[in-house]
DNA sequence: GCATGTGAATGGATTCACAGCT
DNA sequence: AGCTGTGAATCCATTCACATGC
């Protein structure tokens, strides 16, 4: 096993954290195509970054690098994914069995390398007590803090509509999950020790909107 | 109308352009309570911002403030929603007819206030002539260039597998889509005068995941 | 020779703080 | 008095460039 990095985790920002998820599936895919060592400068090159900003961004975990030769594979791509948790899997409560909810309990991502979806809740009672379609059973929302014990979940996906984020938000807390990926339109009131990112997808919609707009790029 | 702002476009931060959208959901959320005036340092405190950043991102666009008093909230919200360009409906296509295309063609952010989906490609013979549960048809990918042009299509979203999504987003450039939203999880070959986003979901969970294993927050 | 790891330089974005208007 | 709009100051991220080690 490798040599333990030493940090300063609070250190590390969040975009460089963000770009290891980037630097992991690079790795993988010249992993897969064979290919045992590379350089940053290759690196860069090959999916459009910055050597000296890869070098910079590792150097916040360790040396996982040598000289004159570059960064083994296969090696590099396992530390970060150590890094990033992933070597292990979680296990992910979805709240909300709408489209999208449902969508996201069969979405490919999400039940592989690191990470399952093993139970979801839904406060329509003619959906609780049924499954995804691939089997994934829908509970009802008072039952949470029994699923997050039995099931040691330790993520949730919030997929219910912005009127209710909120009190869904709390209530996961509540039951102890300290990770939480919300999809509801809200800027959520959030809890230290909690933590929380957002995908709006709206707002990448309107983005783009902009973007029409203004002629470009 | 309003006197129209005076830009410079190019100069505005992408940065800036993704909070006009919250800013823009902020506004409805006070036109809706009743609320008329709103000073930035009100706004900030509400809703988590910070008040010079507010000020400094409307500079971009224009004046909109009346000094000692605020901003109009309706009058402020109806200038940003010009700006973003979601004053008038875009027509959306989603490639990839799957889990989760099908969930986003429901999805109501996508569907009200400046969007809504009218059609989807797919390249399953089964799924064609086929249409979403709200009755959204699902074509054959050949007939994307039609469609792109009886639909007056401007925004598509690839929601096929990675290994299809580069030659889905050539396609779809190629009909004359400039502007593109990517739920696959690759590095995309971006062409220029094509607005390109990515939603990567796995990317997401992997911070939280980075998150859970260093304790913080 | 070659590529890492890093201090120094640059470039942006955020925040401060106030002049100027209502 | 109060709040906007903005130059100046600060903070943070990216990029450069080289000393260090293979």
């Amino acid at each position: 096993m490798a040599r333990r990095p030493r940090i300063d985790r609070d250190a590390v920002s969040e975009l460089t954290t963000a770009r290891l998820s980037v630097y992991v599936r690079c790795l993988a895919q010249l992993e897969a195509e064979g290919q045992k060592t590379v350089s940053s400068h290759e690196l860069a090159l090959r999916f459009h970054l910055n050597s000296a900003q890869i070098r910079k961004d590792l150097a916040c975990f360790g040396e996982f690098g040598t000289r004159g030769v570059g960064y083994d594979v296969s090696r590099l791509r396992e530390q970060l994914t150590y890094a990033l948790g992933t070597d292990r899997t979680r296990n992910i409560l979805i709240a909300g069995a709408g489209n999208l909810g449902l969508a996201l309990a069969e979405h490919n991502g999400f039940n592989r390398d690191g990470f399952r979806v093993v139970a979801l809740t839904d406060s329509d009672p003619a959906k609780v007590g049924g499954t995804t379609r691939s089997g994934i059973p829908i509970h009802r929302p008072e039952s949470l803090r029994e699923l997050v014990v039995d099931h040691t979940i330790e993520l949730a996906i919030i997929a219910v509509d912005p009127a209710n984020a909120q009190h869904v938000y709390d209530a996961l807390a509540d039951a102890g999950i300290r990770a939480i990926l919300n999809f509801a339109p809200v800027q959520l009131e959030t809890r230290s020790g909690v933590a929380t990112r957002n995908v709006d997808l709206r707002m990448k919609l309107e983005w783009l909107s902009y973007h029409l707009r203004n002629g470009l790029e």
